[in-house]
DNA sequence: TAAATTATTGAACAATCGCTCAATTAACTA
DNA sequence: TAGTTAATTGAGCGATTGTTCAATAATTTA
């Protein structure tokens, strides 16, 4: 019982994430997140409280999938840094297209949302300090498996590839063009790998 | 006589852009706009015709002011490289308090509006091309004087430092580690200069 | 099955949105 | 100075905003 709730509850998050994402927090209306969702206005406000609280989750929920993304990759390649580029060319390029936004979703909150709402500033600081955490851990592995110099910061490389993501997406949306990107992105891991 | 009327003008799109720049195209209203400019909602729309319109002139204020400082900080250091240089710890980290933002405006416009505002999208698009290009020049005139290799690429060049003043700005405001981010761009020139 | 509890509905609220326009003031022309 | 034109005003339009709540439906408990 507890459990079919809450997978609806968690299907319902990924529908409003999925829309916050495209229009942004103003961009956004509770009309549109009514129609998003399939619930009606009485429902919402009962079970989260305001547009800010299931903003929030909707963040939380973004953070989770781009991070199950980012361990599928690690898997999938065999190693860290390899798994780190293929996570790079994937979210800059390959889902371009099929992603509600090119942007991040928080760089987006980061850069819509103001005082006005200071706890959605806090998280989305929060989520891009834990996936720059994250970074660090992955590249530790990989300095572990030589594929990185054994003398690398590793926690300045990670706020380095940090840079770079959100750099690149924004580069992505502004210029359209892949081609130009990939090699970036191809220089930025050849920076930093054994040659 | 035209000119006392171009100059009030010029006068009012700035102060638009600072409220814009602060707030964004959707958080910002027309009563803030009338509060910021000080003109009534009839004159404004006598003079500008609508909201969009209004951005758009101040999105090109602010191009035309962020040029402007990089020519003053190119001039000042005598040398381009060292002026760009010095151009992007200015933006990134000195400024960051006195702004309205710490994010790039064209950044917040791209990342905000949507396809029911084509033009503004195209507008931000064409200006940041323009800033990159901007830098290639920059770029080529410090290949004449030695400051980098001779076989530099200066398009992918510039295409590398659009990408970092994107990704640091927003880092910076993520972050707030100012101390950070400014070895961050010391890295970034580093790896571009000849040694 | 009856009663009590919980979940859902959607009409409607006050506030605010971008914008218009008849009325007024200011500026220029003859 | 009188007459014409241009610029400015601000009340207020219809639409939309985030949110509430009495009424209804569904579910759980006894």
């Amino acid at each position: 019982m507890a459990n079919v709730a809450k997978y609806n509850r968690e299907d319902v998050i990924r529908k409003a994430m999925l829309l916050f994402w495209e229009k942004g927090f103003n961009g956004a209306s509770t009309r549109d997140l009514q129609q998003a969702i399939d619930m009606r206005p009485g429902s919402i406000y009962a079970a989260f409280g305001s547009k800010e609280k299931i903003y929030s989750e909707a963040l939380e929920c973004y953070s989770k999938e781009m991070s199950n993304i980012l361990n599928k990759h690690i898997e999938e390649q065999g190693s860290p840094l390899m798994g780190l580029e293929a996570f790079f060319r994937n979210v800059v390029i390959d889902r371009r297209d099929s992603n509600p936004s090119e942007v991040c979703m928080l760089v987006k909150t980061l850069s819509e949302v103001n005082e006005q709402h200071p706890d959605l500033l806090e998280l989305a600081r929060d989520l891009l300090k834990r996936a720059e955490n994250r970074f660090a851990e992955i590249l530790q592995q990989a300095r572990g498996q030589g594929e990185i110099l054994p003398a690398s910061d590793t926690a300045i490389l990670a706020k380095h590839l940090q840079v770079q993501m959100i750099g690149l997406r924004i580069y992505m949306k502004t210029s359209g063009n892949s081609q130009a990107v990939s090699e970036l992105i191809s220089s930025v891991f050849k920076a930093i790998s054994i040659k």
